[in-house]
DNA sequence: TTCATATGGGAAAGCGCATTCCCGTTGCAA
DNA sequence: TTGCAACGGGAATGCGCTTTCCCATATGAA
């Protein structure tokens, strides 16, 4: 990646290298129209480009923005990203990408790439997890990110603190009310459901699977009803699918009808997508509800009853973008959760 | 972004710049063992992140690979993202992200700050387009990429060549056989369906669905079926909805069961979504099939016919992973397409 | 013992740019 | 006419690192 420089500018233009850098980069200091025109039109001849790297070394700021997700592929981190995008298409950043499946290791890893190209902030998508086996991933990541914080970097985390960050100067977390949509979730269900519940949840330590099955909980008792069983599985579609496989014969077995909580919906497809071939139909042998609002879902029959969330606002607020509203969700109620009364089978 | 440099763990270790640097940053000049550990150390005291910005420059090789993508939260996009960062960590490169919402302006743009941050490569996925508006656009995209590589950058761009770039040095596409594969499915769609066919397509000019539609249209023609009736409308899930809009009407007017080809799968969604609450069921009233297979929406029903395409494969390919086989897609007769004998309405 | 040959550390020259000084001009008030 | 401020351009320094070149020491053969 050879490219001209400024310096091969500035003497085909017959003028300093200062000279040249102030027209050609903006600076505070305009030299005359003349020369500046001059310097443009040597810049142009030769197709400079200037180097972002030595930009970024002179006046230490790179114009990075460094985003953590699971799996760009996955549609709510897909939709986090694109808030992240446009926020920093704002500030007139660029944004990193590193995947990294969750696991706080490559999470700790991605987060020293980043601050090694000296990413003005960090994004991290993805729940936290306190999971035993992701402990010391989780300290190596809140050291990382100390680290990263005490060298001025800002870092943007959504949903839940990074396990373990002292909670430093430019740390700063976009809060998802997960536990109220939840309980607001599950009041509104129980309104209409007369049977039990249960929860598809992800495994034990995930913070958003947690607070989403604390919240459906609370919502639960709040309304008088008892405690819902829960299923720990995969976090994604193929553990709904699982779930939704072990739930099928129980499901056709029982005479009520069940009511389903996926804690995302991914799951909650994946779980239909079980339950269907066994003959088990939504809404009519059991209702399910999802978690999120994914866009791309929102054409799936029967319409997934889901929480809303502002995805892309979500990004937005994490690469701190000033001028986005607050989180704020809503509990959508669809066709898959619809009472018999109101269903055509 | 302040952070401890080289120069000052070389001095806690006692050792120079050049020992520090050959210690960390690997060389092929190893230092002595006790030496090396002191370094270490003193590094790991300071909490030494090397500053890839100034690696960069000095070695002129920044590690980067960008990509160019419409829009990061389209599945078909995202999808293709995944495969570029799977390469992209293959390669112990990080990538860098753009979107551009397919306006080649943008998309140069996005090249230029991508060999401004002095990218190794650079990936462009996204349909090719000549229409008119973008002629400019395109013109000043192929100058930029032309001048990108020319300075040794290498570029993948997938499905279409860029318009107007001169097939230079370093310059890569990824093609799709867009073309063959609509023919397939046409074929495949002839065998078992009576009636007539109907394009879905996207403006006129955007290379993709170009593709697929003179493809789908010749193997109509080669399995003796008169020339489809082609409605443009965006390339997007709204465009299709906007179309099954006006299709529904028709549809419930005609006699006969239409087969309605969308170029792509969330088109296909789209026009399925706005038909359905007009009472026109699928396959029973028409039946349709789209393009990618995009995984999100396999667990749609009916079924989505489709073409299947592996999308991370591409995306790998083209961000220059070696050990990826060739692109070849599959034509998936699903549900949607079935026939009225085999459906039970 | 002596000279030629590794071996390994250090000094220094950049990589491409921003920016701080510095200095020659110019404009204007005194 | 003189003096001073304001202006605008240039030289030089440094951002943090890699890498070449040089030099001191250790090693082996003669």
């Amino acid at each position: 990646m050879a490219a001209s420089t400024l310096s091969e500018v500035a003497r085909l233009a017959g003028v300093s290298l200062a000279t040249a850098s102030r027209v050609l980069n903006g600076s505070t200091r305009k030299p005359a129209e003349d020369i500046a025109e001059r310097v443009r039109e040597a810049a142009d001849k030769l197709g400079y480009v200037p180097n972002a790297q030595a930009q970024a070394l002179a006046k230490s700021s790179s114009g990075l923005i460094g985003l953590i997700v699971h799996d760009i592929a996955d549609p709510y981190f897909s939709a986090i990203a694109r808030g992240v995008q446009e926020a920093a298409h704002q500030q007139n950043r660029m944004v990193l990408l590193a995947s990294t499946s969750g696991a706080p290791a490559d999470e700790k890893e991605a987060v020293a790439a980043f601050a090694a190209r000296r990413a003005d902030s960090i994004v991290i998508a993805g729940s936290r997890s306190v999971r035993t086996e992701d402990k010391q991933g989780n300290t190596e990541l809140a050291a990382e990110l100390d680290r990263y914080c005490r060298n001025g970097g800002h870092v943007g985390v959504v949903g839940h603190p990074v396990v373990g960050a002292s909670t430093d100067e430019g740390y700063h977390v976009v809060k998802v009310p997960n536990e109220e949509l939840s309980a607001g979730l599950a009041a509104e269900l129980a309104a209409t459901h007369e049977g039990s519940f249960l929860i598809v949840a992800g495994p034990e330590g995930l913070y958003t699977s947690d607070d989403r099955v604390r919240g459906f909980q609370r919502g639960l008792a709040d309304a008088g009803r008892p405690t819902a069983e829960v299923i720990r599985t995969g976090f994604n579609r193929a553990g709904g699918y699982e779930a939704g496989l072990a739930l099928a014969e129980r499901i056709k077995a029982s005479k009520e009808r069940l009511c389903i909580f996926a804690v995302n919906d991914v799951m909650a497809i994946g779980v239909t997508a079980a339950l269907r071939p066994e003959g088990v139909w939504i809404p009519r042998d059991a209702t399910i509800a999802g978690f999120d609002d994914i866009e791309t879902l929102r054409d799936f029959r029967p319409a997934l009853s889901t929480v809303h969330l502002p995805l892309e606002d979500i990004g937005r607020l994490a690469a701190g973008d000033p001028d986005t509203p607050p989180v704020s969700g809503a509990v959508k109620l669809r066709r898959s959760t619809e009472t018999p009364v109101e269903s055509q089978v």
